[in-house]
RNA sequence: GGGGCGUUAGCUCAGAGGUAGAGCAUUCGGCUUUUAACCGACCGGUCGUAGGUUCGAUCCCUACACGCCCCA
């Protein structure tokens, strides 16, 4: 049984199956023996500013080859569009300069098909730049129309579905992605130029640690052992550290069994780093410089506009502390009792933000900063003196056992980056793993389990440490002005199409 | 998990309780400098799925699916 929406497709698609049909008798319709020796871009640079005089004497013969976007046929004379990664170029098509039957045979292409074509460069009567075409070659049939030139594809959910027809049709989509790998080659840049090892750690790890989140779960068969997908690769980037690797960064993938959103994809990628001999206010001034530097490489400027907001990126970030953040925010909060566990609970509850028994004072603090402090916070922010409850990994702040040295970025009430001097006092750190484990077995599934693998490294001794996490996706995001995470990433996570 | 909005031709979108429209694309004809080319003709749909109300539903109601947004 066919539906009528496969026939509806049939309609549109046996044509060209039938043409492809006819290319296959006359021969391979899947040539590989075209080569080109220029891009669209390249063509527009170095002679778009030529006029024909100059173009007519220098008899510029080049080969491109792209997806034909755009076919105008004028009786005898074409002109058609090619588009290849740089962008178009447009080629003219005269039926008498073409070998014989090539014409007839080129005004059964379609737009999508990709093209070869080789020809002089000239300029027409608009001032376009354009190859007039000496030869031209089918290179891939395109079975599927492609979507109205104007308007090109607008639906979301086809956009992310099939992002290969997003790319094909959308410049601005394309741009995303450029710039996506335009700012993660300048991380590398900038910290490969500080001497950075970049390293690559496991994703299936057996004990998920060096985050608080829920993890995924999958099987190994032949060793019959339950792993988990990896929340952070943290612990064991520090177990690099203590092997001597003192300055490691890793560019990749976590996972988090979480639910989805615009800001949140179950997979998603950071950036994490690992600096001996350093503290976290050490890495605050390195991701000043980084976010300042590159705005400045990737857009050309440090303002950067998102979404409505101009967000400077090259004056000096603000800091505040977490309790200065909650006091700016809830300006009834009594100063004196900020720490005091039955006054915050007490303000929790006005504030309808749930407390469970096992939260302490630190938490609560927390509680009470997300709630709402995180969304006022649009300019690029350091927020400093997080509580050591909530930093399970974090070094113990030496004036104040109630703190951490830890701090969070945040741009327009987004966190961007998590950064601490990291603990590396090994005897410390198990009584912390044994706390997480308490709260794991109490049913907190977000817990982190005890490692012991991680305290005997510690035991070796892992000189004094900072490190620091940044979301690449969020970051892309703010400088592509993109409102959802899923404009951001190739392939977002989408429930299944059902195909009948 | 809760709420709101959406789903109509390949694509972009109108539409209304009485068997559905436009533009582009497709198909055919014309056209040797086009620019969303143009001119002419044709073609295109179980209006997301399943129920219900109704003489009659694509439109109203319910559930479900998928998507988008907001909230937890």
């Amino acid at each position: 049984m066919k539906d009528s929406k496969e026939q509806d497709e049939n309609k549109l698609i046996a044509a060209r199956r039938q043409k492809l049909k006819t290319l296959r008798e006359r021969g391979n319709p899947y040539p590989n023996d075209f080569r080109r020796n220029a891009l669209a871009d390249e063509l527009h640079n170095v002679y778009g500013a030529h006029e024909n005089a100059f173009l007519d004497a220098e008899k510029i013969e080049v080969s491109v080859a792209g997806r034909m976007m755009v076919k105008r046929v004028m009786g005898k004379a074409s002109f058609i569009k090619l588009q290849d990664r740089s962008g178009q170029i447009q080629i003219r098509l005269e039926r008498d300069r073409l070998a014989d039957g090539v014409y007839a045979d080129f005004k059964k292409w379609d737009v999508g098909d990709i093209v070869g074509a080789r020809g002089v460069l000239f300029k027409t009567n608009t001032g376009e730049l354009t190859v007039r075409a000496d030869q031209i070659r089918l290179l891939t049939k395109s079975l599927r129309p492609l979507p109205e030139k104007f308007h090109g594809l607008a639906d979301q959910e086809t956009r992310y579905r099939q992002r290969y027809v997003d790319l094909i049709m959308n410049e601005a989509s394309r741009d995303v992605f450029r710039k996506r790998s335009a700012i993660v080659q300048y991380i590398r840049a900038f910290l490969d130029s500080q001497n950075y090892l970049e390293v690559e750690t496991p994703m299936m790890q057996t004990i998920p640690g060096g985050a608080i989140a829920r993890p995924f779960t999958t099987h190994h068969n032949a060793l019959d052992m339950q792993l988990y997908l990896r929340i952070a690769p943290e612990l064991n980037l520090k177990r690099l550290i203590v092997g001597g690797f003192d300055r490691v960064y890793e560019i990749n993938r976590n996972f988090r069994n979480e639910g989805v959103s615009t800001q949140h994809n179950p997979e998603f990628t950071m950036l994490e780093l690992y600096r001996a001999y350093a503290t976290y206010e050490d890495l605050i001034d390195m991701v000043e410089a980084l976010l300042h530097g590159m705005s400045d490489a990737i857009l050309g400027t440090t303002k950067v506009n998102y979404q409505g907001e101009e967000i400077d990126f090259g004056k000096q970030f603000a800091r505040m502390t977490v309790e200065e953040v909650i006091l700016k925010y809830n300006p009834d909060i009594d100063q004196a009792r900020l720490r005091d566990r039955d006054y915050l609970v007490g303000v929790c509850e006005k504030l309808g933000i749930p407390v469970k028994d096992s939260y302490g004072p630190g938490k609560l603090q927390i509680e009470i900063f997300e709630k709402t402090g995180e969304e006022n916070l649009r300019e690029p922010t350091f927020v400093t003196q997080y509580p050591i409850e909530v930093s399970p990994l974090s070094r113990r702040n030496d004036d104040d056992p109630f703190l951490a040295d830890r701090f969070e970025f945040f741009v327009v009430g987004r966190e961007i980056a998590n950064g601490f001097s990291e603990l590396n006092d090994s005897e410390d750190q198990a009584e912390r793993f044994k706390a997480q484990a308490a709260d794991r077995e109490a049913g907190d599934d977000e817990a982190m389990g005890y490692d012991h693998d991680y305290i005997r490294a510690l035991e070796y001794g892992m000189p004094p440490t900072a490190g620091i996490g940044v979301g690449i996706d969020r970051l892309v995001m703010l400088f592509t002005d993109s409102a959802s995470i899923r404009d951001v990433l190739l392939f977002p996570h989408m429930r299944p199409e059902v195909f009948d």
